[in-house]
DNA sequence: ATTGACCTTAGAGTCAGCTCTAAGCTTATA
DNA sequence: TATAAGCTTAGAGCTGACTCTAAGGTCAAT
């Protein structure tokens, strides 16, 4: 029977996390103390390690509850179940990983069309391309210097 | 002289979200109506347009505001300045790019691993491989279903 | 003159996932 | 026995970028 300071050490999440956990449905106490201290069994940390590697690997909080429910019954559950879920997110993160690669190109040509020098910015053309929209001037100088 | 209504359909942001970059310094009216309401000058638009295009670029609001007083005063500013900020914003976004990916990663092995199908989960690799920490035998099956 | 669309403000609410505080018990150590 | 460390709770605060509300003033058209 671990107290949440020892789970928290074991798992790597706050005292504070693990509460916060607790009061979100993901993660109970098997049992408490006389005095109300919670007490976590073997069990109780699988779980938590559970939650955990599934925040590393994106889920929500929300989607971390549906995966928990499924785990605790797989019997009532298809792969697919899981298989929904896991695509979904998928789906998200790809969705936010094509935002982001167009930011970087973006900044990468901005950063290509810059000297990055002492001199004054009058003529900067990273300015000049953010006052253009990004348009035509920008990229087009951008790739020139390349 | 444009209403906040009009600078809002040339921009594409909302009048509520034009108000609240003025109260953080970003965008001023040019001048007030007697009755208070805003009016915009070309100039103004210009000035939006940019945060707009900074925005889509991933820089915060923070970042532009900083960008912004470079704009208003290139002569006191140098390339590096603006580069500077490019730069600092480009690692953050390959920062949550790195993450992002090897999200992907674990979800597409995952998804590899296990067969979606409408059998109970009892067996499901996906919840194997997350109480596993996804530690060996999840990325090793997933490979070797590869 | 009245409607209705538009404008003003301060300030609250939203999202997600924590993170922390305050006030008060409990437990272990000296 | 006293002190300090650790536990409890409800609830507030944080981040960033909006988004919305309430209560009221203004303006153009009928």
């Amino acid at each position: 029977m671990l107290k949440i300071s020892e789970l928290s050490e074991q798992t790597g999440l706050s005292a504070h996390t693990l509460r916060y956990y607790e009061k979100h449905g993901l993660v109970n106490a098997s049992s408490r103390s006389e005095a109300g201290y919670r007490f976590y069994t073997d069990s109780d940390v699988r779980r938590v390690q559970f939650v955990k590697t599934a925040r590393n690997t994106g889920f929500s909080l929300a989607d971390i509850g549906q995966l928990l429910s499924i785990r605790v019954d797989k019997r009532s559950h298809s792969c697919q179940d899981v298989t929904d879920i896991t695509r979904k997110k998928l789906v998200e993160v790809n969705t936010k990983l094509a935002e982001l690669q167009s930011m970087q190109q973006t900044l990468e040509l901005l950063l290509e069309s810059c000297c990055g020098g002492s001199e004054n910015a009058t003529h900067c053309s990273i300015m000049e391309a953010l006052d253009a929209g990004l348009s035509r001037e920008g990229k087009k100088e951008a790739r020139l210097i390349k």
